[in-house]
DNA sequence: TGAATAGTGTCTTTAAGACACTATTCA
DNA sequence: TGAATAGTGTCTTAAAGACACTATTCA
């Protein structure tokens, strides 16, 4: 017998934490369960491994998106590996987790998805709670040195969205001068010549990404 | 048949990339494979989860590490982890890595830990290049702003030792006072009262760690 | 006393934060 | 023209970095 068979294996799944912003908060989707355990019941998108189908774990979560969104998010990471004996009543588990941003633009085109606002979600089945924390936690944690908040946002955007997403993902008010200075001393956007919104008032230039990929800064923003 | 069963399941090991610092260098400890694939080889210490032993995934790799070193590392954090079908022969399999800090001090009294210098190490098997690779990624960043780095002393040490363990792990120079200054600020530290090494010149106060946690820093060292 | 390591004071440069100011549009 | 949003200039405070200085020990 090969020595790997000696071993009895772990469940492999992949869950997901998928944020957007919906009324001015951060929200999560979720997904109501089809299957037991807990089936009907609310909780992180999420599945099984198809070794004969995923390339990789990250693989497999975009798999897992795709069927929840219909597309696939603009940014997505590895967050954390919770594995044990406890946290599935199906035996021993591990469970490698994702987050990705999703801009709420895109979302209201497909139905399925349910969000809820990421301070008051429903009672979460599994250890998807202490999931949801960690993912929360980095959220909050990168957006305070890196663009990613921006990956919330549509393409285009106005510096004045861009102030408002990084507030709510930090959750604290940031100066309106300051957040600019320091916003274009880090090349992460780029003015779209001669393009504006207008609506009400004054038309505020429109900006890009100068990059797709996610991008640190020096410091804090 | 259970749905859970209707997955062929990957394989699933802990690899553990452990740090320490030997002849003022950022080390490795490689151990020699037993088992094929690869026996004899030289790489991470590593092995399968074993589910009936193991009460999750870091309790697996501090197993690993006893085993290797014959006592607990001061430090142990989640890495990443790997996985898919093509980074062992075996088939898809997950790795979930870890790394950890030990004191070169403690690690003298075992024989069977063979070191090497972080940036000459030797072939590894598998994809254990982009594990140390990361993990000497996250080592550098984290010692730029937390009280890291000194998990790689022993409990009692100078400002001196610590001045150099810092610069070590980040591969620059950092000046003296500033980095007494910013350390002084952080509050990681105390000295311990009446106590100081003595040795060829003037003697230096000696310091331990305020907290055996992890403590960030709200800005760079 | 001078070589070696330990430890401190202070000046200059740079960044962060606050806040008041100007600009452009529409009703 | 005034209300609303867009966008800028500048002053104050604080942190970062550089560097010269003092302190203590032993040979």
């Amino acid at each position: 017998m090969p020595i790997e068979d000696a071993f009895p294996k772990p469940l492999v799944m992949v869950d997901t934490a998928l944020f957007t912003i919906l009324n001015e908060q951060l929200c999560l989707i979720l997904a109501r369960r089809k299957e037991p355990p807990f089936p009907d019941v609310l909780a992180l998108p999420g599945g099984f491994v198809h070794i004969q189908e995923d390339a990789d774990a990250e693989d497999a979560a975009r798999r897992v998106i795709r069927d929840k969104i219909g597309f696939d998010a603009p940014y997505l990471e590895q967050l954390y590996t919770f594995s044990g004996n406890h946290r599935d009543p199906r035996g021993w588990s591990v469970s490698i987790a994702y987050y990705a941003l999703v801009p709420a633009l895109l979302l209201d085109r497909s139905q399925v998805a349910e969000t809820f606002p990421a301070d008051t979600l429903p009672a979460l089945p599994f250890d998807h709670d202490r999931i949801v924390a960690k993912a929360v936690e980095r959220l909050r944690s990168k957006a305070t040195y890196s663009s990613l908040p921006a990956f919330l946002l549509p393409e285009v955007f106005t510096l004045n969205d861009l102030h408002c997403i990084y507030q709510q993902t930090q959750g604290i008010q940031l100066d309106k001068a300051s957040f600019r200075h320091k916003i274009m001393e880090q090349d992460i956007i780029e003015a779209i010549p001669g393009q504006f919104r207008t609506g009400a008032h004054r038309p505020a230039q429109l900006y890009r990404l100068t990059s797709r990929a996610l991008t640190p800064f020096e410091r804090k923003i």
